[in-house]
DNA sequence: TATTGAAATGTTATAATATAACATTTTTGA
DNA sequence: TCAAAAATGTTATATTATAACATTTCAATA
């Protein structure tokens, strides 16, 4: 267990379809290792989630899953993403009301840190080790005991910044 | 500049009347040395959000101003709420959905973070200058510059712990 | 103190996000 | 093959939040 950039912000020109081929790829995976069922309509949410390194909105999912799939509904997005989510695969960014992929899923990560930029709109993911201990450390010192913790920090990402 | 807990977790039996008194007294205070306007309406939603140390919905607040202002609507408290926010007088839990009076608003502080009792639902408040730096430190490693970060960690607190 | 522009509030409507409840279909495994 | 469980379909509704414009209140100053 080791400090790690899950996921890092990525310049306009890199090659968008190796993060979508690793993602599609490691969910295939990590679901058929946990007997878990990627279903086609479940891979397809995946997808659109992974669209961009944007966080998507679950109506602007459902916009594009209606096109190809006239039965789609809201709950028919909400259950996949809670699939997903159970899963690992996706992640909710609280602050924005949207959802992200996840960029290292096979790595379990309880607690991530979320970096937005607001200027491109991307996120990155850190599973920071330090950051983990050191929140558990001062909420301890208070007799608090932490089971989960969301970190979303917004700002300018390095090529947003030059 | 210290380490601060700005908002502990107080016993059930505590004086809650004092906790709304400084609230109040102290919202006084900060608006009038900035200028800015506490009207009853907003020192009203105040009162309310201040009701407990649990964070208080947006509606909730509604539904109670309703029974003494029957003009209000969605966007009185609305309104209400960004102006506290505005002045550092209210934060909002974006994990909830739900807004919560500042232990501390005369001390300024950029980043909080907050601690979600999941069995007491009360939420603490930390301005931990040692947690704000680390995060800085962490993602200027990154070449990311940090405008706003939301921590908002859930647990137990000391005293459901007992 | 009368005027006026800005701030605050009122009012109606609607947008955006998410879940409840129940029906039907598909999958799995005995 | 059959029954139970899982997944999806379907309709309705709950929850959270903002847009747009009208009216009222407030504060400065002419
Ligand atoms: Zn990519
Ligand atoms: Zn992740
Ligand atoms: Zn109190
Ligand atoms: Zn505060």
């Amino acid at each position: 267990m080791k400090n790690k950039v899950i996921m890092p912000f990525r310049s306009a020109k890199h090659q968008h379809r190796k993060c979508q081929k690793i993602a599609l790829d490691s969910a295939k995976k990590l679901c058929e290792s946990q007997g878990q069922r990627l279903t086609p309509l479940r891979q397809r949410v995946l997808e659109l989630v992974w669209q961009t390194h944007e966080p998507v909105k679950a109506y602007d999912i459902l916009d594009q899953l209606k096109d190809e799939h006239s039965s789609s509904a809201p709950p028919t997005v909400y259950r996949a993403l809670d699939f997903l989510q159970e899963q690992g695969l996706v992640h909710k960014i609280e602050s924005l009301n949207a959802y992200i992929g996840c960029g290292g899923p096979d790595e379990s990560h309880e607690h991530s840190q979320f970096l937005i930029c607001q200027q491109c709109g991307a996120v990155a993911e850190l599973d920071d080790i330090d950051i983990t201990n050191l929140l558990n450390e001062k909420v301890s010192e208070l007799g608090f005991t932490m089971q989960t913790g969301m970190v979303e920090i917004v700002g300018v990402c390095a090529i947003c910044n030059h």
